[in-house]
DNA sequence: CGATTCCTTGAGGCATCTCAAGGCAAGTGG
DNA sequence: CCACTTGCCTTGAGATGCCTCAAGGAATCG
């Protein structure tokens, strides 16, 4: 368990209770364990909400924030480990995600499973649920997280009458489309250290752009996720995290990690092998 | 060059001539060097097009595919090496692919290449430029080809009007991220020859869809760029075609492959190491 | 017909994997 | 409160799959 993880100097989880603007989660729902299975009747709007220029209104004018509001998207909360959704299950929504971290995952039929994405508050999950009407991957909660579950049928709707979200929407399929294919360089053509350093530069930056420190911040997920991600054995993250400290690069202590020579790891990122 | 190779029994290309029911290309464009600057004056109509079950339309209704119709697609001819677009170009254009094959390739700094896809008749590229307004990879015929350019703006200005219309290029871009993840599967967690497997297993599913046979084609890219889409070197990706050989479920020469073994090839791409 | 490009194959090297052992922190139960 | 378990991480040593380098063959082209 990775759970409440103390003196934590950047941890988007622990600032979720104060900063959320948008009502109040009742106490009878916060620690019940079956709330993953119904979306909450807490109603979340788009023109309130703290993460609105990261996530899907970003761009939006006032009255298409106000389109979106009229949607009422669901709250729900998804406790460590647990699925927000299964592979192959029925897609019917998109989700944003409020507070948390959380992984996506492929699994092959003889169990090996690939991690395709780590997804930040913000962050939109589900997108490629759209192309069979059924979700092609998994989403796991790394530690306890909330969500907004957004009915893709009533966006959809929506966005006929208005452009602008169409637009917005499509743009951010664009960009799933083109972060896969930097992942596809990263696996195809680089070497241990520039695939941790490249993860670790995005990391930063996404860190940065939710206004936590970029060099300093704790990994919610574990060696072996890392490793799938970045197509690597967990013994080989590891000893590549060493290799940086070791290098100066890096300030580690199991999931806490300090940027300590950024350009330095920027150069480790584009270490051709000349 | 990889031009009209001989004896090939399942080529598209030798057949688009006959086959391409849309107008017929004036002989002085057919040979023009230049033709590739300027979109040909040549209009393309989806609703009489024999790649309407495959590309843009495939699921639209009469009025929709009679709405498409009115764009009036410009058709343009791409020699074989030559880019359709590049990486950075501004995005404007989507575009289908009516005859030929296309790689897609990311350049880094350094000048390593990854190939993130190839496309065939009936397939769309450039979706990636969307998401900031330029193109993200470079599109290379792999073979004299022959394309549709659909100008974004115009295609989203009638998606606006028709919400199936809307859906079919939103469920296009899902199954490009569904496609790349099954690729951050295959780069992340396959060896040599499940690779190969799996690639040989796609084509001969695509070749089929398009009427050609499953079980023999013509490749149209070269060892090198089979390699940098798989995440090996080429010499790795002709030993492994060799081994196929070996084994007896593959014919191979040069070029030119016949799957011998389909179930056994299937096994090599499930070859989990027990 | 020489130049060029692409493919194949061999031999040796190396980056990463595999297997194994041990440490640390947190949780559990007596 | 302590012994024990469990999960995760680190590190070492040896194995190996793929890469690198190199040579040679076959087809194509000017």
């Amino acid at each position: 368990m990775q759970t409440a993880t103390r003196r934590d100097p950047a941890t988007p989880a622990d600032r979720t209770a104060t900063e959320a603007p948008v009502h109040v989660v009742p106490r009878a729902r916060a620690d019940s364990g079956s709330s993953e299975d119904v979306p909450s009747p807490l109603k979340t709007l788009c023109s309130t909400c703290h993460l609105k220029d990261l996530c899907l209104p970003c761009g939006l004018t006032g009255s298409d924030v106000q389109r979106l509001d009229s949607l009422m998207f669901a709250r729900r909360r998804v406790k460590e480990g647990q699925a927000l959704y299964h592979e192959g299950e029925k897609f019917q929504f998109i989700y944003a995600v409020r507070s948390g971290t959380f992984k996506s995952v492929l699994t092959l039929k003889d169990g090996r499973e690939q991690v395709t994405g780590f997804q930040m508050a913000g962050e939109l999950m589900g997108l490629d649920g759209l192309a069979a009407g059924k979700h092609a991957s998994a989403a796991i909660a790394l530690e306890d997280a909330e969500i907004c579950a957004i009915p893709y049928g009533h966006l959809s709707e929506l966005a006929s009458v208005s452009p602008d979200l169409q637009h917005v929407i499509s743009r951010l399929m664009s960009r799933e489309i083109v972060r896969e294919h930097s992942l596809m360089m990263l696996l195809g053509s680089m070497n241990a250290e520039e695939r941790l350093a490249a993860f670790l530069l995005n990391i930063s930056q996404r860190m940065k752009a939710r206004g936590y420190s970029a060099s300093e911040f704790h990994l919610r997920m574990s060696r072996a996720e890392i490793g799938s991600y970045l197509g690597m054995k967990l013994e080989t993250v590891s000893r590549t995290f060493s290799a940086f400290q070791q290098q100066r690069l890096l300030e580690v202590d199991k999931k806490h990690v300090r940027i300590v020579d950024l350009d330095g790891l920027t150069h480790a990122f584009e270490m051709r092998v000349q």
